[in-house]
RNA sequence: GCCCAGGUGGUGGAAUUGGUAUACACGAGGGACUUAAAAUCCCUUGGAGGCAACUCCGUGCGGGUUCAACUCCCGCCCUGGGCACCA
């Protein structure tokens, strides 16, 4: 007899339903356990795939605690206020009401039909306005306690959405929604002060069971920096006020520095051209440009800033005081230093920071070193270029003309000593000269570097003729033209010492040249010598007065004590985090709870007064793109008395982001009608935090970081006494259609009513989960997902043996209870692959069997449960059994003695190499196990003649047999 | 560039955390049943060599530790994700 799918999962389904069987009684629960899943957005599409493997990963889980005893509660609602709903509605022209009623009764249906253990009793609709009212209760309790706060500030406009979007909410430089580069607008918003709980929520990932993944993704977003504040005196000293020496041309600047141990180096000074100083510092001589500057900065876009990172500035005309060493050093403006970051200024570095070298090359601004990778090395190369200061004034006085090369000549090029520089690479312009500055450096500076121990052959680089040279260093050979425009001279000093040096462009040409014929990739020079080396934190302070000699993590805490000792600065964190703008210009969401009373200020709506309800607009409701959300025009719901002098008042007329609904919604699941109270306090703390989270990882910083900032406000306003929400929460992969990402217009979408129809929802669950680890991608073929329809139906045929009185063999019982023990090692875990394949190997065992008693097959009903819970209810009904299998704790458990195997496989390996397998009992002893080892026909062909250096066993596994 | 995660047959993926590499499933090949097809059932299936028993090679690459390495250590390469002129 086949199989009939779709009719018992039809069946069981809306009995499930109807009976209220998965909805638990939360007051009177002893053991609970809350499971919960993302809520959807309800699409009109209905229910996508990728949703629905979130779902099934946890509602296995969920009915697995259920037969296990627990108390589960597995809620369902659905996140209908957004932008989401809204340009659907806008695209079909249709009331974002009407789409939400039509589109939540097709969806609910849909994962009703599909078998989930949810609790349908207590749904949640953030657009209702029993809950939205809680929405904007929360933003009154925020308000009142200067969480929430209204800030002029630069935003991300989408031009196409029509409304400002959080940080959050750009994606790759773009419109997460709609894909449009959004602009840089200067507005009034309300934000959140999420950045308040940034270490909080940093700390709290610690000991959270989450994927490293997920926490890693927060790491970033939070990004903690650990530096110092540096006070810096700007002095703006215009030429008519030269001789001046008013205190008032002095002016206070802070920097952040995450290298304060490179304080000594600081040869420039940098502002952002939003900083509010720059008109103040700016001489009279530099104002022109710097107005100019700063005019052509702020028109770029933010495609443009981030696409063409070429740095630019300009010079303000005034200088700053190093704090450590009163060096005089320029103050310039560029924008590569972003106002929204730190102080909106930085003390440049170029030597040890890669954007303030970069910027120091331009411009030519000096580069002084003040940290050495190895100070042994620095300091032989210093030695050697010591010895070529006396070379170079002889040559000269001689007229003898040479250039460096190589290495050192890098060096000069950079103004940075990165290694050992022991040779000399140079050119000389022909033999004669070559011989001269022999017979020079063996008179003067080769006796001094030989006794310093440098390598013979420091030069090994030699001329040809007049038009022509040629150059050896070390394998490379190769012709270059003397009136290559690249060859020029220059006189480049570094650590003082000035010298003859080949053009950077020409030297780099050598060397990348000759890192491809050694067939290295990367460009030596600026690659593994700069960024390695120069630029790490790794390394030993110098030219850096009392902290030389320390290494950059004790430098960095000494120049902290100095600083704080001295009032010139203090250890400081930053983070990368900035507050959360809520304001959106749209009509779908709730109204923000903010009254404007010119007399009495801003006030929120009182709770009494709450929900400000979204007024229901026929027309009118379409962004108005004028910056302010359509409700402005709305004079009914714009005019209101002043809760506080009963005067005439304005509403906010922007409604809140969508991410500040979901932020809550597994609070309200528990008391979802609670007219008094957010949620039942009660059994909120009976319930929650939540037992298992999963959704996909899209979410991992957007969602799950606003969850945990209103948690913890929450907790601050004592409805909880805990900071985190989810306990346990697990990202899942995508699912790809045959190893490609799905979408409409590759028509290759997956539609679980589809695939419930073709093979059932039993099998296409199984199928999902069976492809792999949960939180990887995986690809579903249609051909795959046959595999798993095979073996519900051969569970189905496995009833026609069943005996009532029969005694299954050994080997059943044993696979019996070991698979109830891995499948259950295996939900700890949420390996559901793994089990699945275990309980496919168990049905394997019992499809060979004569007979299958009824006590195995009752147990193998229930272990089958969470995957195939429509067969197994049915085959459970069958047995006669009046009460859902789900109803009680049902799990079979095992008997860990029937577990054990009596008879094992001992392996025996000659040198680690696998020679032969012998059938023995379990609990072999080792001089037996070595002796049966040592009599194998196959292990004495292997060990006949050689001597035995030791024999490894290892108890119930192998033996090995170590030879000479 | 920095920070995470990963790389195993033709494919999706297993491997008790150092102990028989490739469980389970898909696909493929062969066979049975059938007038035929579908469905179902049985056998084979990492590669190379051999009639065979068997042998050698094999978990991204190169080293190392160990009696024994997919697993641990060092150095790379590649793929996916997060952050990115963040000082």
């Amino acid at each position: 007899m086949k199989y009939n799918y779709q009719k018992i999962e039809d069946k069981w389904s809306k009995k499930w339903v109807a009976d209220k069987t998965f909805t638990p009684d939360l007051k009177n629960a002893r053991n609970p356990y809350y499971a919960l899943f993302m809520f959807p957005y309800p699409s009109a599409e209905g229910l996508h795939i990728g949703n629905f493997y979130a779902f099934i990963c946890t509602d296995v889980m969920a009915k697995y605690k259920k037969l296990n005893g627990f108390d589960v509660f597995e809620p369902f609602g659905f996140d209908s206020f957004g932008m989401h709903l809204e340009n659907y509605a806008l695209k079909i022209n249709e009331r974002p009401v009407e789409v939400e009623k039509r589109t939540t009764v097709n969806f609910r249906a849909q994962v009703q039909a599909a078998g989930l253990s949810c609790d349908y009793t207590r749904e949640v609709d953030t657009t209702r306005q029993e809950y939205y009212k809680w929405t904007q209760w929360i933003f009154t309790k925020l308000f009142e306690r200067g969480m929430a706060y209204q800030k002029e500030a630069l935003l991300n406009w989408c031009p196409s959405c029509q409304t400002v979007l959080a940080d959050e909410q750009i994606e790759g430089g773009v419109c997460e929604r709609c894909k449009t580069t959004p602009e840089k607008k200067t507005m009034k918003q309300w934000f959140f002060r999420i950045t308040k709980y940034a270490q909080r929520m940093l700390d709290g990932l610690d000991d959270m069971d989450w994927s490293e993944i997920t926490k890693s993704a927060q790491k970033n977003w939070i990004g903690r920096s650990d530096g110092a504040r540096v006070k810096f005196h700007v002095i703006a000293r215009s030429e008519a006020t030269k001789q001046s020496r008013d205190a008032s041309d002095r002016v206070e600047v802070e920097v952040f520095t995450t290298r304060p141990d490179t304080l000594f180096g600081a040869t420039y000074f940098v502002l952002s051209p939003e900083h509010p100083l720059v008109k103040k510092i700016t001489t009279d001589e530099y104002k022109k440009e710097v107005e100019k500057y700063i005019k052509t900065a702020g028109a770029k876009s933010e495609l443009e800033r981030t696409e063409n990172k070429e740095k630019t500035g300009v010079f303000t005309g005034a200088y700053a005081i190093n704090p450590v060493n009163n060096e005089k050093i320029p103050v310039w403006i560029a924008d590569y230093v972003m106002m929204g970051y730190g102080t909106g200024a930085i003390m440049a570095v170029p030597a040890h920071d890669e954007r303030d070298f970069e910027f120091a090359k331009k411009y030519n601004l000096p580069i002084k070193q003040v940290v050495a990778p190895d100070i042994q090395e620095y300091n032989k190369t210093n030695d050697l270029l010591k010895c070529l200061e006396v070379i170079t004034n002889k040559a000269e006085n001689k007229g003898i003309k040479f250039w460096l090369l190589g290495g050192l000549a890098c060096a000069f090029h950079v103004g940075v000593i990165w290694r050992d520089h022991g040779d000399l690479d140079l050119v000389v312009k022909d033999n004669k000269e070559f011989d001269e500055f022999i017979k020079l450096i063996e008179e003067e500076g080769f006796k001094k570097i030989k006794e310093k121990e440098i390598e013979k052959g420091f030069i090994n680089s030699i001329y040809k003729n007049k038009d022509n040279i040629e150059i050896d260093i070390g394998k490379y050979t190769g012709k270059w033209d003397l009136q290559d425009k690249d060859f020029t001279e220059e006189k480049k000093e570094l650590n003082g010492i000035k010298s003859r040096v080949l053009s950077f462009e020409f030297i780099k040409k050598i060397k990348n040249k000759q890192a491809k014929e050694r067939k290295l990739e990367k460009d030596l020079l600026d690659k593994k010598y700069l960024e390695g080396y120069v630029f790490s934190d790794l390394g030993i302070a110098i030219n850096s007065d009392f902290l030389d000699g320390l290494e950059t993590k004790e430098a960095k805490k000494k120049i902290i004590k100095w600083l704080k000792k001295k009032n010139l600065g203090k250890s400081e964190i930053n983070y990368r985090l900035r507050d959360w703008c809520i304001s959106r210009q749209r009509y779908w969401g709730p109204p923000v709870p903010i009254i404007y009373c010119e007399k009495c200020g801003v006030q929120a709506v009182p709770e009494s007064d709450l929900p400000v309800l979204l007024p229901e607009l026929d027309k009118g409701w379409e962004p108005a793109g004028d910056g302010r959300g359509p409700l402005a025009k709305v004079d009914e719901f714009m005019n209101v008395k002043c809760p506080k002098c009963s005067g005439p008042a304005k509403r906010e007329a922007d409604v809140m982001d969508n991410f500040l609904d979901s932020a809550w919604y597994f609070f309200r699941y528990i008391t979802p009608a609670n007219e008094k109270e957010i949620f039942d306090k009660k059994l909120g703390k009976k319930w929650l935090p939540i037992d298992l989270y999963v959704g996909g990882n899209e979410h991992a910083v957007l969602h799950l970081m606003y969850t945990r900032f209103i948690t913890m406000f929450f907790c601050d306003l004592g409805l909880i006494n805990f900071d985190d929400p989810f306990k346990k929460f697990r990202a899942n992969g995508m699912i790809l259609k045959d190893g490609k990402k799905m979408s409409k217009s590759k028509g290759n979408v997956i539609n679980p009513e589809e695939y419930g129809k073709k093979v059932g929802y039993d099998a296409l669950k199984t199928y999902l989960l069976f492809l792999g680890p949960l939180s990887e991608d995986r690809s579903f073929t249609d051909q795959g997902v046959r595999g798993t329809k095979r073996w519900i139906e051969k569970i189905y045929k496995l009833e026609e043996k069943i005996l009532d009185k029969y005694e299954d063999s050994e080997e059943v019982i044993r696979k019996l209870h070991q698979t109830i023990k891995v499948v259950q090692e295996d939900f700890e875990v949420e390996k559901y692959n793994t089990a699945i394949a275990r309980l496919m190997e168990l049905s394997n065992v019992l499809s060979v069997a004569k007979n299958i008693s009824k006590t195995t097959w009752v147990k193998y009903l229930v272990i089958i449960a969470p995957f195939a819970p429509a067969l197994a209810e049915e085959l459970w009904s069958k047995l006669g059994n009046k009460e859902s299998i789900f109803t009680q704790k049902n799990w079979p458990g095992f008997d860990s003695g029937l577990v054990k195997e009596d008879k094992i496989q001992l392996v025996i390996q000659v040198n680690g190499k696998l020679r032969d397998t012998v059938e023995v009992s379990a609990d072999i002893s080792e001089a037996k196990a070595k002796k049966i080892a040592q009599d194998s026909e196959k292990i004495r062909k292997w060990i006949e003649g050689k001597e035995i250096v030791k024999i490894i066993f290892v108890k119930g596994k192998l033996v090995n047999i170590v030879i000479k």
